[in-house]
DNA sequence: CCTTAACTGGACCATCGGTCAACTTACGGC
DNA sequence: GCCGTAAGTTGACCGATGGTCCAGTTAAGG
């Protein structure tokens, strides 16, 4: 069990790095920062999150967790029902929703993270678009295609995108390669 | 002009660097290493590089050489001349080779550049793919779906690819994903 | 051969991620 | 309510890194 000041101090180290992420520059953003942010020793934010990558995780998960229950236990299209085109396209436009929305998040993510693609976030993407494809359009090398069509996700794009305030036209071209590819 | 010398150093130093990202992990590549490997002074290396980021990306510009003139003034498929559809197909098969072959020196690149999407590099592959797309299929949004596409050769997706050997069959789904998307 | 601009080297610096041992505290069992 | 202890906290400390700087060296044109 966790004691309760550790949960608390949890959740301020948590909410220190995403202030800090959204009003600083991701290379601003240093440990020693967090923990002054949140007003914990260093080493607390180490006991807790293990090193940087650690910490950026916890922070994707935490904002990724109610699309991953939507996914799975949630009402068509997003979640089981629908058929598979839609329910793809359904998950690509809550995806990047959901990266815009947390842009300077997952691009922390993805700096600090040694393996990208065995993070507990991105396997169940995968799994979750590659189960799609395959029973959509099983011709597809489901494994890959998958893969590549993640790729879009990439934070640099989101964060271009995002500037330049065409996250709109961004979710659209994903949108129409995603259904032209099953067609 | 460049002194002989000095020339002379710039060449140790890019081999350097890539002797030792091919035999080393990347995070052991410092500008130390590198320096010492070259047989130069440290200040010797940012002289020449500016810092970390300007080094690797002279490194992927002399990998790349070859392609982009294969590209302006080189023979068809690849050369003007071609239909755009086959010009693209061929640039993808062209690019996804030369990215496996030269994965650790594009994963440097990666890990070190401050805007990939702005790098000398990628706006010339970004330019030849989205005309490319505009003039083969003018309902596209040929500007986003070129970066769509590129993302699917950011460099970790390939290091997979290779440790697996199906670069192949990374090669093939994204032909097919090219072939299908302008069809 | 001489002048000078270009080049070189490596000591030096601030900062970073990460460790650790001494100290403090929450809390279940009595 | 008290107390033992497992869990949590802290910040000084460490090695390494990217980058700077300037005193000394050298290539090359006139």
């Amino acid at each position: 069990m966790e004691r309760a000041d550790a949960a608390r101090n949890r959740r301020a180290i948590l909410r220190a790095t995403e202030e800090l992420l959204a009003s600083h520059d991701l290379a601003e953003v240093s440990m020693d920062r967090v923990a002054a942010a949140a007003g914990v020793g260093k080493g607390t934010v180490f006991h807790r999150f293990g090193n940087r990558e650690g910490l950026m995780r916890a922070l994707v998960e935490s904002r990724v967790e109610s699309l991953s229950t939507a996914i799975s236990t949630g009402p068509p299209p997003l979640g089981p029902g629908a058929p598979p085109a839609s329910r793809l396209a359904a998950f690509f436009d809550a995806v990047v929703e959901l990266a815009t929305r947390n842009v300077k998040v997952m691009a922390a993510f993805e700096q600090a993270a040694t393996d990208r693609l065995n993070s507990p976030v991105y396997l169940a993407w995968h799994a979750h678009v590659s189960g799609l494809i395959a029973s959509a359009s099983p011709a597809l090398d489901a494994d890959l295609t998958a893969h590549l069509l993640l790729g879009s996700l990439h934070s640099d794009l989101m964060l271009r995108s995002l500037k330049t305030g065409e996250t709109e036209r961004l979710a659209a071209a994903l949108r129409s390669l995603v259904s032209t590819l099953l067609r």
